[in-house]
DNA sequence: GCTGATTCTCAGTTTATTCTCAGGCTAATC
DNA sequence: GATTAGCCTGAGAATAAACTGAGAATCAGC
């Protein structure tokens, strides 16, 4: 299986997670471990430069607004320090700090709260791929299913060759579908990956997207997408007898 | 057989169970007991925090609406203790709480009561597949018995390689009889675990089931659903005669 | 602040599934 | 071989899940 493959190849990648919040430094944390990485975390600016002293992680997550020291203030001490690591900002919505923006341009990247954990792995995800010393896969970037294919990189979308224009959420939605493709995923999933973590609305907005999906992808022969009723969703080729 | 070795493979696994409503509490137990795990469970959270601490669970299974201590707060306080579980949380079905989707992001799961036992059970199997600290075994979402097999992760049943679909309720019933093929089990053992516990029918509805999975499994030889009569039903090859 | 795109809600429609029931069948018993 | 309890199965009503269109609310770019 792809996901396999995937948590192999990321086994050995350290993250290490700064935030104050426990509950969203709790969420992050577990996401990511469960996507495979070597995850350690901290609370505030002084415990996050003890611990990346020796845990030596290849990228950081690190909140912006923290009491104490602030995340940019913990990623110059870092980096004075001679550590070389990507950095995925995270900044609290109302807080236009346009500091962040600027901070972006090397290996970095900034998000916004809430995000969807889908999203900050993917992030977290091409971080690694950008700064890491590791050669760059070029079927990293790019997941394909039957004649369908997806590039993180330029976030193109295209079935059999021909580009399709997906909306932020269709794109996700599509993404997660793909790398999950051929194992039933549910609503619920769905709706934990896809959508923000403070997202508080019914199941119904899956169907609606899965209806988008298909209008703007699946309106000709095979359908990939199929309904498994009462359980969620799958993509997969129609003829499938193995 | 599968069943033999899956449950050497799981019998080793422990897991807790905290539910303040005895008879559900009761329900669990006794159901996972006899699936071969370790159970031990607790009727509130600082009995479930005393029980964990020299228990070591491998899972939990963790209702969220509890007098004192809720769900989330007995999880919290065991993962800040360093304890690496993957929990399946209970819920109310009237009671939308939001916090149980975003919370379910890493190894961990959520059921709304009131649920079949057999999909808790399959729920229990899949966290600790996914959290557990073992390779993943693909043949683990796989059943088979003759040319029957069932695919936990693509929901597709099989028979002589020949693709089936099956509804919700059938999948389950199929499963069941998988998990326990070359054994008889009763329609009341059926209706306990395949449907939800507060099912208020008769048993009828057993025979009707059974009636369909004949239809879509079973119309040719040689045949594997097999009748005891007066005690109940038994998935079996014919030359075996015992 | 206006405009267009996107997200989200909702309700009507369609479709699949669940469940009940009754009459027919089968196998054990006398 | 008649009787009876247990089982099978078809038909149909009740229920539940999913699809989709339309419109309101929100957001992003200008």
């Amino acid at each position: 299986m792809a996901t396999i493959t995937k948590e192999i190849k990321e086994e050995a990648k350290r993250i290490l997670i700064v935030d104050d919040e426990p509950n969203i430094n709790d969420l992050i944390s577990t996401s990511l471990k469960f996507s495979g990485f070597d995850v350690r975390s901290a609370m505030n600016g002084a415990q996050a430069l003890a611990i990346a002293e020796e845990f030596k992680p290849h990228a950081l997550v690190l909140d912006v607004m923290m009491p104490g020291m602030n995340g940019f203030e913990v990623c110059g001490k870092l980096r004075k320090d001679g550590l070389k690591v990507g950095v995925l900002f995270l900044t609290a919505k109302d807080s236009t700090d346009d500091k962040v923006t600027g901070l972006t341009i090397g290996g970095d990247d900034y998000m916004v709260k809430p995000f969807s954990l889908e999203e900050l792995i993917a992030r977290v995800r091409a971080i690694l791929r950008r700064t890491g010393d590791i050669e760059i896969d070029i079927d990293d970037e790019l997941i394909r299913f039957a004649d369908l294919e997806l590039n993180e990189a330029t976030h193109e979308v295209r079935r059999g060759g021909v580009l399709i224009e997906l909306s932020p959420t269709e794109f996700t939605l599509l993404r997660y579908l793909l790398i999950n493709a051929d194992r039933v995923v549910s609503k619920a999933q769905i709706l934990d990956h896809v959508w923000q973590y403070d997202f508080r609305g019914d199941a119904g907005i899956v169907e609606t997207y899965i209806s988008y999906l298909r209008k703007k992808i699946d309106t000709f022969e095979p359908h990939l997408i199929h309904t498994v009723r009462g359980v969620g969703y799958r993509l997969r080729l129609p003829s499938k007898v193995a």
